[in-house]
DNA sequence: CTTGACCTTGACGTAACGTCAACGTCTCTA
DNA sequence: TAGAGACGTTGACGTTACGTCAAGGTCAAG
């Protein structure tokens, strides 16, 4: 037998057997006068052992292991091992059908795909289209929110339904119209200290907690530096006034 | 911020921004005077929908797609197709750990994974250890115990099932023993035919005729050719005679 | 001024083969 | 007997999504 005709014999291709001789996975066999390699049923038999294994899941280098170690209790150790890691897999494809399922539910109304699609409908209702300050509030919501497991994914919803009321997001927008103005204002401006005041107040007493107690962990205290960074001096001095605001009524 | 922060933000490392920017599914930065990428939220919003969309398992070129494709229809195009492909790895998975459990309720009874534990069970009966003859015989059946299906397996056994009572093992050893004695015999030795004449009617009817029509077809063809190619010419003769004598009788 | 933490680009490594390239061998047929 | 076509040989690069050095530059703190 040659090399192509035992490989349509297991059901592989040469390349695969030419590689099982270089890891030592099949053992090479004798070479006819033209340099051919000449294989037996032996071989054959060998190959269709390694392909069973990999078939199963195991590594190439796994299954070396398993051939040289006499077949003996290596064997279940591996199997089991390889049973386990498969259950994790399903239990993973599962995951991702699911939330693929939510996502596909979900697309005709709502393009976005950033985002949870419940979370997203509330940040696109919340701010005015057209405003720096609200495209950058957007981004920090939406991404505290990618970081975020389910739980606290659902507190942080919750933390936001009072803003949703009418009456709320009006004065929201209106808010928010403010921060646009004061843009290139001076950070001394009367109007900034006026708005921290009124943006802190417009803030539901659970969010407003929840804002000052992450200031102090540090993984989620960056929040802060990270905004008034890509504001301008008299926005950001806002919001640093608008925090201080918050701690003194903490 | 820098690429540290943003990946730890995110929950990547540095070298999965550099590689997505490489491959030009995030946008490079502005750069400070120093040389260093300076980030800003809104990369870490293009970033994090970067990872959302490769946890559900869309590849790196497939995610440069949807985003290129003003994420229209595309999206749910790419969506749909790999729900179903991850449909198919969990059928692919839950058949592989079903092979798994009966391999590993099995191993201890019979630690040859080369062969379904059944058909193992059979092989080891069937054949005296020892005998050259035997063991290529066994090698044959093995081969196409694992290129079959299930269906076509189950058929094998039945067509084996007579062998394996006790008086037909009996005479099956004893056909072996001449088989292995005859080895270095001349082609035209008597017993040569005397045997192929015996060995023929010790056979079932029905794997007399499934070997016979075998021989017909391309693929499974090959049986007879690769085991004379083992044997020595007597033993060689035996078996050519063998199928005469079956082809004869059908 | 040094240290240490962080950044830069470049390049090789991973798993299991697929896929040329450049060339030899074998078998069949004209 | 020569040529064609099928098949074999080794060698090496491509694939995926980064991990992991290497060799060096930048920056804040002590």
């Amino acid at each position: 037998m040659r090399i192509g005709e035992l490989a349509a014999l297991v059901g592989v291709t040469t390349r695969t057997v030419r590689h099982y001789h270089h890891l030592g996975l099949l053992p090479e066999p004798e070479r006819t006068p033209g340099g051919y390699r000449e294989y037996r049923v032996r071989d054959a038999v060998l190959l269709a052992r390694v392909r069973r294994l990999a078939e199963l899941g195991l590594s190439l280098d796994e299954i070396r292991d398993v051939l040289a170690d006499d077949e003996g209790r290596e064997l279940r150790e591996v199997l089991t091992e390889l049973d386990a890691d498969l259950a994790r897999q399903q239990d993973a494809i599962l995951a991702r059908r699911a939330r693929l399922a939510t996502l596909l539910a979900d697309a005709d109304l709502n393009p976005d795909t950033t985002v949870a699609p419940d979370f997203g409908d509330l940040l696109h209702d919340l701010h005015p289209a057209g405003s720096a300050f609200a495209a950058l509030d957007r981004d920090m919501l939406s991404l505290i929110d990618t970081g975020a497991d389910p739980a606290a994914r659902e507190q942080l919803m919750a933390m936001f339904r009072p803003l949703t009321d009418p009456d709320a997001r009006a004065r929201g927008h209106a808010l928010t119209a403010r921060m646009d103005a004061i843009a290139g204002a001076d950070p001394a401006d009367s109007r900034v200290s006026a708005l921290a005041v009124d943006l802190a107040a417009h803030l539901p007493a659970e969010m407003a907690a929840a804002m000052v107690a992450s200031l102090d962990e540090a993984e989620t205290g960056r929040w802060l530096d990270l905004m008034t960074s890509e504001l301008t001096p008299a926005q950001a001095e806002v919001l640093r006034l608008m925090v201080t605001t918050l701690k003194e009524r903490a």
